[in-house]
DNA sequence: GGTTGATTAGTCAAATTTGACTAATCAACC
DNA sequence: GGTTGATTAGTCAAATTTGACTAATCAACC
């Protein structure tokens, strides 16, 4: 649901092709959601079947033809209507990095360890590049700021326990 | 991955019939992966196919036949393998919920407080319910710490947007 | 001893998602 | 004017995931 939402949101700012949909989203959202390309085009069609979006073929040289996607007045309603369900409910993030996490006591403490530094590196530079994106106009950076606080957070969880399972205290 | 891995983990304590690895995955871990009856079962057949587990038919009365799982030695290898992989990645959390965050200003500003304070809500619960899951055994218990740390923060921030969006200072 | 509702143990078709192509154009160098 | 690599714009088959069944047993009440 929240990827129609996405994609209706964006299409409400104007008529796009399905690459630049595509583009906009690898760049700009691939923060908050996960939606591959041929997903997109999956679910504008059937967006398409529903009567949500209209789409218009335009041929531009040789090429293959674009599809542009625009929405219509049934789509402007569902976006009303996904909009605020999203906002009233709480969706649980899944963390599938606490499988690991869950089975950490089968291993070595010491290699344990070791493996949690490397994920703590590759959660860094990701708050690192986070942290570089510029600022977004409107509430889109709301979202922005939702995941630096979030990767803040979890970098100092994993300190914590790194440091706790580590066998120091008095060497 | 993690499904495979988090079906392998718990087949190592045993082996177990299908339906008792659904009971307990989402009676217990359904805090930190989202795998439901039919994929579970889908994994299961994949993993068969690829020698990770072996699967033994047992007839209890009439009742459909059980299918007992046990890990085999390319399982536990495959275990290892998967389980350092996981501890040393770093899988960012996608959050749905910031789709709409991100359209928040489409709407009057007092209904998207109202639907936020529904999120809220929601949330809050969630919180309460898992600080009420009694204490797991060893490394379990971390991925527990984790999601109220995580959920205490997500509280916090969104308290915080609402503020900072609220229409208030000097009524 | 017949009925009802819970429990056990899955299956199936349909929906969704993805990795790996395809295929045309264009720029720009040789 | 031929080749190479990037860009544009998707498609396709295969993998994965799910909601909605099915079907047998069991407890326990009437």
């Amino acid at each position: 649901m929240d990827k129609k939402l996405l994609l209706l949101g964006l299409l409400r700012n104007g008529s796009m092709h399905g690459y630049q949909l595509n583009e906009f989203i690898e760049s700009t959202l691939s923060t908050c959601v996960q939606i591959k390309r041929p997903t997109a085009y999956y679910v504008l069609n059937k967006m398409k079947a529903d009567g949500w979006v209209h789409e218009t073929e335009q041929q531009a040289g040789n090429r293959p033809p674009r599809r542009v996607y625009g929405i219509t007045p049934a789509g402007e309603a569902a976006f009303q209507k996904l909009l605020r369900q999203n906002l009233a409910e709480y969706a649980a993030a899944q963390f599938s990095g606490d499988v690991g996490l869950a089975f950490l006591d089968e291993l070595p403490l010491v290699e344990g360890l070791a493996l949690l530094q490397t994920r703590r590196d590759a959660l860094q530079a990701h708050l690192e590049t986070t942290q570089s994106i510029p600022v977004h106009p409107g509430s889109l950076q709301l979202t922005i700021e939702h995941q630096i606080r979030h990767l803040t957070a979890e970098l100092a969880w994993l300190d914590e326990v790194m440091t706790q399972i580590s066998p120091d205290s008095g060497t």
